[in-house]
DNA sequence: TGGATAATTTATAATCATTCTAAACTGTTG
DNA sequence: CAACAGTTTAGAATGATTATAAATTATCCA
């Protein structure tokens, strides 16, 4: 346990998510959830996976980056039509986005207040608020991915 | 001149912008301009052309699109990964997404106050600042699109 | 422990929105 | 009207993501 995540510890988190803890998810957890926030797209999960030695094809990345999102390990970012970045950080919070670079970067949710929110005009619960600062940044093109 | 907007006319449109006035990009300028504000897809306003009897190519519509929205006639927005929308208020001004029907209704910028902004850690200008109220709605699955 | 069973993974093909390409066409200018 | 640049187009290409169907693996229970 080490104070910052009430689940550091992969079998736990996958227990808990009612999700069979396969070797591959395992190995997954562990690349997202061992060091801090991180946004990361599928396909760079994939990259970081056959880095790391480990066996699994993108389309499981893809499957168990979905089941993550759906049992609230992750959240999903949609910035750029696209492509996906996912979110370890699941608490309530913002986002910077670097255009040059497509960097993106955690505000904390206490940081900006949104006040004033209309209430839906067709009805219906607001199930999130999402603030997307765009910024300009002049990052050498080589940089984007 | 019915004071909605600085141009309703698609020649004037069009000349302000520095865009030759084809047989296209005039169609499509009328479409998009000559009934108040709409989010619409390249594919929804493909579809209208040719319902319309215009003759006209999806990369045309792709190709204008883009081109208005560089010179400011419209604004992209990205909610869903997969599919832009354009938006034909370039005013400032915010969304609700009703996540399941897809709709994207505006919210004037007067009517939220995002203040505390703090400033990009990078530095860098912000160029925008997207707020989305992401709405649960009930809609039927066949209404979607 | 050893199947039986259901869940999961995988390679591969399919899909979808979007962009590219190169040839045909059209608006503009002289 | 000719010439040229700008535009449009069909169709191919791309890139991310999802579907498919067969192979593999985790779990459960005798």
């Amino acid at each position: 346990m080490n104070g910052q995540r009430p689940y550091t510890n992969a079998l736990e988190l996958l227990r808990a998510a009612q999700l069979r803890p396969t070797r591959q998810r395992l190995g997954l957890a562990r690349l997202l959830f061992e060091k801090g926030d991180r946004h990361v797209s599928a396909e760079a999960l994939h990259d970081e996976a056959l880095a790391a030695q480990m066996r699994v094809s993108l389309a499981t990345v893809y499957n168990t980056l979905h089941q993550f999102v759906g049992a609230g390990l992750l959240r999903e970012v949609v910035i750029n039509s696209g492509r996906s970045y996912f979110d370890t950080n699941v608490s309530d919070h913002h986002h910077f986005f670097y255009e040059a670079s497509g960097r993106l970067l955690d505000i904390p949710g206490d940081r900006i207040a949104v006040t004033n929110l209309p209430a839906p005009p067709e009805g219906g619960a607001i199930s999130r608020v999402d603030v997307i600062i765009r910024v300009e940044d002049s990052a050498d093109p080589a940089s984007r991915r």
